[in-house]
DNA sequence: TAACGCGAAAATAACGTTTTCTCAAAGCAT
DNA sequence: ATGCTTTGAGAAAACGTTATTTTCGCGTTA
């Protein structure tokens, strides 16, 4: 060790490395950077020195000066909720020499556009954003700046994007026609504050399913706040009419696990009604019934994501393009049960 | 617009507010920074060219400057898992004006390191770390060069940090003494595998208990890979022995998953060993039984890792500190099941 | 032998900030 | 009016890199 304990040892810097190796601070840069016209013995002498001081390049400097840093910030609402969708793109992109970082927007419109914002303050190369508010206009100085900024889940409203959709209307399609198939003629949909893109296009597509089956939208359509007291509420609402809803369609899994809460400790066993939920999760084969959902391919989202986003990094005047990534139905269960006889 | 249309139109410096307002361009940074000793009319010119040219500072350059960030980096070996904890950091962090980035290490030793020391090289000011392997004499260098280490779920071996843990020991006792008072007296243990911290704490802690009450503790103890076919091979085998096992121990969640998977494909319901999983997880109170679980306290951990970050940045030659935190069991059900009657 | 290339290393100018140092003008007491 | 402190703005030097330009030694050729 050199000067080990010394009360608090800067890091090394190329500076430092020249200095020790007796050449000029550009040819050590040189020889980081692996450049031919290095000759073999200086290239040694400076490999030397850079072992000895432990020295390793400020990837800080380095993309302050070379302008481009490749690393992408990924944003979402929440770490866990897209993960195995942020696993898949990680894994992805790290294959491709970037580097993600991501962090959680909390569901909140302010605290996104603070977090992409000191993503690309930062100097980071793109950002995958799954958006939250109206207004992303904050966006298009960015883009202009050579931002490269791809949506998941729902597009990006002002600047026009690269987006990943799920097709939640298929989803919800497959959802119906499955419970209208074991029988059911009073469906409800239970889902997610109409605010939210996928929200408003679930509902939307559930209700096109009940008009064109000439069934009543009125009463069986109850997207919401995703509390426990408001799905509770929807639930009564539908459940205790005088002709009570025998299916259920849940927009999202959280409702799903709202509901089946519910269910749980108020109705009895074998009086629930028929359920699909939109997303997987796990376990879900183990409940009582087991859940039939409708699954996303987060994979294949996982993939146009980083598809679209290296696109757009080597070619950033590309138009827009969006991905829109077919859903399936998982059968286990809950979703095939006919309607109960009262 | 000024010039909005071109074809790239590079990000507003400093220097070009500093043209617009016709200061000098240290006096820009003084009226971004500030600094109370600018003039107002200088102060009001200034922020109208900011205004106009939508210049934010490039914090970037910022850094390499100050030479410090406010930002600290998560490096865990999956988003999903150790999310609440994650989320409760960040929201903390936040409020401390600090910023957080999360990379994923994938449970891979030599992705870890790359990571973390790509946090460093980027000036993060401190990583939270949920350390994989034996070996992190990579961070000494670090660390001396000021970087704050707090690592989360086990200790870092080789250069002493600070670090979160949960209370393994006392949560495997407690597990084990719950079913010993619902009267079994033939309990297993099926769980990670020991090269993992937790895994050996809590294995280690299984074997105290059964020596304690004068159980023989071969054949009762299964650490290993996670994977399903491993955990279904160690259920089998202490299930199908003359005396089988009637009550088990989970080491972890996804150990639970692997076993309530196997039990409900192989085992008839009535024949169902009691048991009791490490940590807890949604939908567990939804299982037929409801599952017993020991929870960990995220939210406790994360105040914890947060607590020793702060302090550390604020005092980086503190002794390091470790933090356990306690465990709870959550009774539903699964552990208070007595034994079968054969 | 002087001019000329040429290869390879050294010097230097950025990148966008912050911070230290200068220095002019203004204020004020003598 | 003179000298001395304030005040506040501009100039310039960092931070650790990379990219461009200069310089230099040396073998070729006219």
């Amino acid at each position: 060790m050199t000067k080990a304990s010394g009360r608090r040892s800067r890091r090394p810097t190329m500076v430092d490395v020249a200095r020790e190796a007796g050449v000029a601070l550009s040819t050590v840069s040189r020889v980081v950077n692996a450049d031919p016209t290095v000759g073999a013995e200086f290239a040694r002498r400076v490999q030397t020195a850079i072992d000895t001081l432990g020295y390793r390049p400020d990837e800080q400097a380095q993309q302050l000066r070379r302008g481009t840093s490749r690393t992408i910030g990924v944003a979402v609402r929440e770490m866990s909720a897209r993960n195995p969708l942020m696993a898949e793109f990680e894994r992805g992109a790290y294959a491709s020499g970037l580097t993600v970082f991501a962090a959680s927007t909390a569901d909140n419109e302010e605290r996104e556009r603070a977090v992409v914002l000191s993503m690309a303050r930062r100097g980071f190369d793109g950002v995958l954003v799954e958006p939250i508010g109206p207004d992303h206009s904050y966006l298009a100085p960015e883009m202009a700046a050579g931002l490269a900024v791809v949506a998941i889940d729902r597009p990006i409203t002002g600047p026009a994007t690269d987006a990943v959709l799920a097709d939640n209307a298929a989803g919800i399609r497959m959802a119906y026609r499955q419970l209208a198939d074991h029988g059911h003629t009073r469906i409800a949909y239970i889902g997610d504050h109409e605010r939210i893109f996928t929200a408003r296009e679930r509902a939307d597509a559930f209700r096109a399913c009940l008009r064109a089956d000439g069934r009543p939208v009125t009463d069986m359509v109850h997207p919401g706040e995703t509390e426990q007291a408001r799905i509770s509420e929807a639930l009564r609402a539908v459940l205790s009419t005088e002709s009570p809803a025998t299916a259920l369609v849940c927009g999202n899994v959280t409702t799903t696990f709202g509901v089946l809460t519910h269910l749980a400790a108020e109705v009895p066993r074998d009086q629930r009604p028929a359920i699909v939920g939109f997303d997987d999760f796990p376990l879900a084969g183990l409940l009582d019934p087991p859940m039939t959902v409708i699954a996303q391919d987060s994979p294949a989202m996982a993939h146009a994501a980083l598809e679209l986003m290296t696109a757009r990094l080597a070619e950033p005047e590309r138009g827009p393009e969006w991905v829109t990534v077919p859903v399936r139905l998982i059968a286990r269960g809950s979703g095939e049960r006919g309607p109960v006889v009262a």
